[in-house]
RNA sequence: GCGACUGUGGCGGAAUUGGCAGACGCGCUGGAUUUAGGUUCCAGUGGGAAACCGUGGGGGUUCGAGUCCCUUCAGUCGCACCA
C-alpha cells in the first residue's frame, strides 16, 4: 500500500468534509479531550510530541466512534524564554521566529492525521489572546488576588529574571540550571495561598495519578498547630509557630530567623557585632550552600531573653538560619528533648535539654524523642497524651490571649512578574500621584511593542522603550509609567483551556454559559513535570474565576493522564549534547505516520515510556501487511452464510474477546495491550484461514470488525481498507464494535488440576457441570499421581482451577 | 535525610479479586515456498537429562503469592532544615 498517497488522500478528504469539526448542537454528548499545548520551540516535532499527540488522538477517535461529540483543540504556548534567548543569540525577533515555528508545527501536526479542530486554535502571543490574559490579571487585581510587595525573591542570574517558587528545583533554575540567588524586589504576586485549603481538599475529587496528587499535597504542605506569643524581658512581643504545643514546658531557648524584624531591636549592644556578622554569613550561605542537606546548624545569642508564657521561665533568644523567615512566623521555640534539629543545635551550644514527654508503655523513648507520647514535668498537664495536650495547652493560653490554634501552609503566593520581553505586559500604570493604577478594560490589550532592544542587562527590556513606558494615568490624567515587567508564561497557560471553546469571542474572555457546558476537560493528557506548576496554577485560576462568578465548576481537569518519556536508544534522555536524538522524520518518511504511531503505542507503555528501539518498527509494519493481506482475501473470497462449526465458534469467541479487551484497554490508555489483542485476533484469522477451506461469512464480519477496532490507531490505513471493502465514508462515523457477551460463554472450560498446589494436569469440563461432577472428573484425571493418599479438601476456583489437598 | 514508584526470559514488555507466570512482539531454531537471498506461511523457543527450579535478596501469611505483610538491596522521580 502506498502510504504517502493514502495519507494525502484521506487528510484532504477529512478536511474537505470537515469531518472533525465540533458540532455545537451536540454539546450534551461532548467529550473534551485535551493535550497540553506545545511550546513552538524548534521547527520540527520531536518523538515526544508524537508520543503525546499520536496515542491521545487514538483515544479521541475511539471516543468519537463510541458516540461522543469529541472536542479536541490544539494551540501554542507561544510566549516564553526560549524564543527570546534564541533572539538574543541570532538577532531574529521572537515574534518572527515564533510565528514561523508555529506555521511549521501546524503543518506537521496535520501530518500526524490527528482530529484536531483547527477552527479553535489559540496562540498565547497574539493580542486577541493576551488581551484576555491581561483582563484576567485585572479581575484578580480587583478581587485583591493580585498584589504587589517587596519580598526576597528567587533570581536567576542567567535568565535575568525572577522565578516563582515552583520554578526553582533544588536551588537551581528549572529552565537553565543556574544557581538561584535571593534578591529583594517589588513584584506582582497572585494570592494562590487563599486557596491552599481548597486546592488540597479538592484533590480527593480528581481522577488523577496518585503520585501527582501527592506531589501537590506535599507542595501545599498543610500543617496544623498553634501560634504561641512570647514576651521578652524588655516587653517586646513575638510569636512562634509549633505543631507540638504539648512540648511547651520543654522550651530551653527560642530562635528567630536572622531576617526577623525584631532582631535589630532586641540585640544587646555587646552582641551587635556578632549578630551582624552572622547575618552576613547566613545570607551568603543560603545562596551557595542550599544544596547540602545535612548542613551544620549554626546560630548566635543576641543577649535578650524571652518569657515562656506557660511557666514564666526565662530562656535565651538566638538567631539561626535553620529557621526560615518565610515560613510560619519566622520564629520557633527550641525543645531539644523532642525535636531532632533542636537537639543537635542545643547539644552544640550547650543549651539545657529537659524531657517533657515520655513514651507510651515500654516504648524506647531515649532523647531526642519525637514521637507522640505522654506529658511529664508539665504541671497540671502531666499524664495527658500528645493529642490531648496539644489542644489543652493552647486552650489555656488562649484565655490569656497568648496563643491560638493555627494552620500553616508551605505553599507561597505565586510570583508572576518577569523581567523579560517576550510575554504579556502587565496592565498596570504607575502614577506619581495615584500609585499603581489598573489599565481600564476598554484600553486592553496593552500591546507588546515590536521594536525593543531586548539584550539582557538585568532589567526589564521594556524599560528601554520610551514609547511603551510613557503614558498617562487613567485616574488623574497626569504623566505616568507603565509596568515594565511581563507576566510569567504560566499565567497564559493557566486558562487557555477556557478560551479554546470560545476562541473567537471578541467581547469577553469566554462566554460563561457556553464554557460551563463545555468544561471541565474530560481527559487531560500531558507530561508529569507540570505537577506543581501548570496543573496547580490552572486549578487556582479556575477556582478564582468561579468565585468571581465566571464559572460554575470547581476543577478544570476531571481526569488526567501523564505520558511517559521516550528516551534515546542508550536509555538516557534524548538531548543534542548526548547525541542520542532519534528524529521521527526519517522513520515517518520510510514507514508512514500510521505505522509510526502504532509503533509508539505498541512498543512503549504509554504511562512509562522507555528507550527507543528500532526493531519494533519492522514488526509493526509486518502487522499492517498481515491485516492488509487478510482484508484483500476478504475482498476476493466467496463466503457462505450458515451455522457455526467448532472452528467458527472459536473464531467468534476470539473476535468478541478482542472487542471487549480493546474497548477496555483504550479506555485505560493501555494501547500496547490493545494492539497485542488485535495481533492475537489476526493470528486467529490466519489460523482459521489455513484450516477452513469453505469460509463462513463470519470470517468477513471479523475482518470488518478488525478494521474498525484498529481504526483509531491507524486512521489512514483503515479508512482505505474500509473503502476497499465497500464500507461507508467515514469509518470514523461508524460505531465501534460492541462485544456480544453470549459469544464469550463457552460450552467447555479447561481447568488446571493441582494436588497440594502443584500442577498435575488439565481437564476440559462442560461449563454446566456441577461441583460434584467437576471434582469427580478432576480426581479421575490425576488418580495416578494421587495414589492412595486421602483427599482432605478440594478447592474449586470457577473457570480456572481445581486444587486437591491430600 | 523524608516521601512515592519501579525491579519478571537474550531483549521490549503481559498477567481482573491472591488462582495454569512469561500474553503480544523482537531475536533465535527447524520446516515449507523460492535457483538463491529477501518476503510469506507453519512449528518450536524461561532454566534443567530429570525430579524439579524459577518474577532483585531474605523472612512471613495462605490450600495457593509476581500480586498481601515485614525486612534488605538497586534504580527512577519528587521534596529538602516547613518547626
Amino acid at each position: 500500500m502506498d502510504f504517502k498517497q493514502i495519507e494525502k488522500k484521506w487528510q484532504k478528504r477529512w478536511e474537505d468534509t470537515k469531518l472533525y469539526s465540533f458540532d455545537k448542537s451536540k454539546v450534551d454528548k461532548k467529550m473534551y479531550v485535551l493535550e497540553m499545548f506545545s511550546y513552538p520551540s524548534g521547527a520540527k516535532l520531536h518523538a515526544g510530541h508524537w508520543f503525546n499527540y499520536g496515542p491521545s488522538d487514538t483515544y479521541a477517535r475511539f471516543k468519537r466512534m463510541k458516540g461522543y461529540e469529541v472536542f479536541q483543540p490544539m494551540g501554542f504556548d507561544a510566549f516564553g524564554l526560549p524564543a527570546e534567548n534564541y533572539a538574543i543569540k541570532t538577532g531574529i525577533h521572537p515574534e518572527d521566529s515564533t510565528l514561523k515555528n508555529i506555521a511549521t508545527m501546524e503543518k506537521q501536526l496535520k501530518a500526524i492525521g490527528a482530529t484536531f479542530d483547527w477552527d479553535y486554535e489559540v496562540k498565547t502571543c497574539m493580542p486577541d489572546y493576551y488581551k484576555w490574559t491581561q483582563w484576567l490579571f485585572l479581575q484578580l487585581y480587583k478581587k485583591g488576588l493580585a498584589y504587589r510587595k517587596e519580598a526576597p525573591v528567587n533570581w536567576c542570574p542567567s535568565c535575568n529574571t525572577v522565578l516563582a517558587n515552583e520554578q526553582v528545583k533544588e536551588g537551581e533554575c528549572e529552565r537553565c540550571g543556574s544557581v538561584v540567588v535571593r534578591k529583594n524586589l517589588t513584584q506582582w504576586f497572585f494570592k494562590i495561598t487563599d486557596y491552599a485549603e481548597e486546592l488540597l481538599t479538592d484533590l480527593d475529587k480528581l481522577d488523577w495519578p496518585e503520585k501527582t496528587k501527592l506531589m501537590q499535597k506535599n507542595w501545599i504542605g498543610k500543617s496544623v498547630g498553634a501560634e504561641i506569643d512570647f514576651e521578652t524581658t524588655t516587653g517586646e512581643k513575638f510569636t512562634v509557630f509549633t505543631t507540638r504545643a504539648d512540648t511547651l514546658f520543654g522550651v530551653s531557648y527560642v530562635v528567630l530567623a536572622p531576617e526577623h524584624p525584631l532582631v535589630e531591636k532586641l540585640t544587646l549592644p555587646d552582641r551587635m557585632e556578632a549578630v551582624e556578622n552572622y547575618k552576613i554569613e547566613s545570607s551568603k550561605a543560603t545562596e551557595i550552600d542550599r544544596l547540602s542537606s545535612a548542613r551544620e546548624k549554626t546560630g548566635v545569642e543576641i543577649g535578650a531573653y524571652a518569657i515562656n508564657p506557660i511557666n514564666g521561665r526565662k530562656v535565651p533568644i538566638l538567631i539561626a538560619d535553620y529557621v526560615l523567615a518565610s515560613y510560619g512566623t519566622g520564629a520557633v521555640m527550641g525543645v531539644p528533648s523532642h525535636d531532632d534539629r533542636d537537639f543537635v543545635f542545643a547539644t552544640k551550644y550547650g543549651l539545657p535539654i529537659e524531657r517533657v514527654i515520655k513514651g507510651k508503655d515500654g516504648q524506647n523513648d531515649a532523647l531526642p524523642f519525637t514521637d507522640y507520647g505522654v506529658m511529664v514535668n508539665s504541671e497540671e498537664f502531666d499524664g495527658m497524651t500528645t493529642e490531648e495536650g496539644k489542644i489543652a495547652v493552647v486552650k489555656k493560653l488562649e484565655k490569656e490571649n497568648k496563643g491560638r490554634l493555627k494552620t500553616n501552609y508551605r505553599l507561597r503566593d505565586w510570583l508572576v512578574s518577569r523581567q523579560r520581553y517576550w510575554g504579556a505586559p502587565i496592565p498596570i500604570v504607575h502614577c506619581e500621584h495615584c500609585g499603581a493604577v489598573a489599565v481600564p478594560e476598554s484600553d486592553l490589550p496593552v500591546k507588546l511593542p515590536y521594536d525593543v532592544d531586548f539584550t539582557p542587562n538585568g532589567q526589564s527590556p521594556l524599560l528601554k522603550s520610551e514609547e511603551f513606558m510613557h503614558t498617562t494615568c487613567p485616574k488623574c490624567g497626569g504623566p505616568a509609567l507603565r509596568d515594565a515587567d511581563t507576566l510569567d508564561t504560566f499565567v497564559c497557560s493557566s486558562w487557555y483551556f477556557l478560551r479554546y471553546p470560545d476562541n473567537k469571542n471578541s467581547e469577553k474572555a469566554f462566554d460563561t454559559e457556553w464554557i460551563n457546558k463545555m468544561l471541565p476537560v474530560d481527559k487531560y493528557i500531558g507530561g508529569a513535570e507540570h505537577a506543581c506548576m501548570h496543573l496547580l496554577y490552572a486549578r487556582f485560576m479556575t477556582k478564582a474565576l468561579r468565585d468571581m462568578g465566571y464559572l460554575n465548576f470547581d476543577e478544570p481537569f476531571t481526569s488526567l493522564i501523564h505520558q511517559g518519556t521516550i528516551l534515546g536508544p542508550d536509555g538516557n534522555k534524548m538531548s543534542k549534547s548526548k547525541g542520542n536524538v532519534v528524529s521521527p522524520d526519517d522513520k515517518i518518511q520510510k514507514y508512514g505516520s500510521d505505522v509510526f504511531r502504532v509503533y509508539l503505542m505498541f512498543c512503549f507503555s504509554y504511562i512509562e515510556g522507555g528507550p527507543w528501539n528500532d526493531s519494533g518498527l519492522e514488526s509493526v509494519q509486518r502487522f499492517f501487511d498481515r491485516i492488509e493481506r487478510m482484508a484483500k482475501k476478504a475482498y476476493e473470497v466467496h463466503f457462505y452464510d450458515g451455522s457455526f462449526t467448532a472452528d467458527e465458534k472459536e473464531l467468534n469467541y476470539v473476535r468478541n474477546y478482542t472487542i471487549k479487551a480493546v474497548n477496555n484497554d483504550i479506555d485505560n490508555f493501555s494501547f500496547n495491550t490493545a494492539i497485542a489483542r488485535l495481533m492475537e485476533f489476526v493470528n486467529a484469522l490466519y489460523a482459521y484461514d489455513s484450516k477452513v477451506e469453505k469460509k463462513n461469512k463470519l470470517f468477513l464480519d471479523c475482518i470488518v470488525d478488525l478494521i474498525k477496532l484498529f481504526a483509531p490507531m491507524a486512521p489512514h490505513f483503515t479508512e482505505e481498507l474500509n473503502e476497499m471493502l465497500g464500507g461507508k465514508y467515514s469509518i470514523f462515523n461508524l460505531s465501534y464494535p460492541v462485544c456480544d457477551e453470549k459469544a464469550l460463554v463457552r460450552d467447555e472450560i479447561e481447568y488446571a488440576v493441582q494436588i497440594n498446589s502443584k500442577m498435575r494436569g488439565r481437564v476440559v469440563i462442560s461449563s454446566s457441570a456441577s461441583n460434584e461432577e467437576i471434582e469427580k472428573i478432576a480426581l479421575n484425571e490425576v488418580k495416578d499421581s494421587l495414589g492412595d493418599a486421602t483427599v482432605k479438601k478440594i478447592i474449586i476456583i470457577p473457570k480456572r482451577l481445581i486444587n486437591i489437598i491430600a
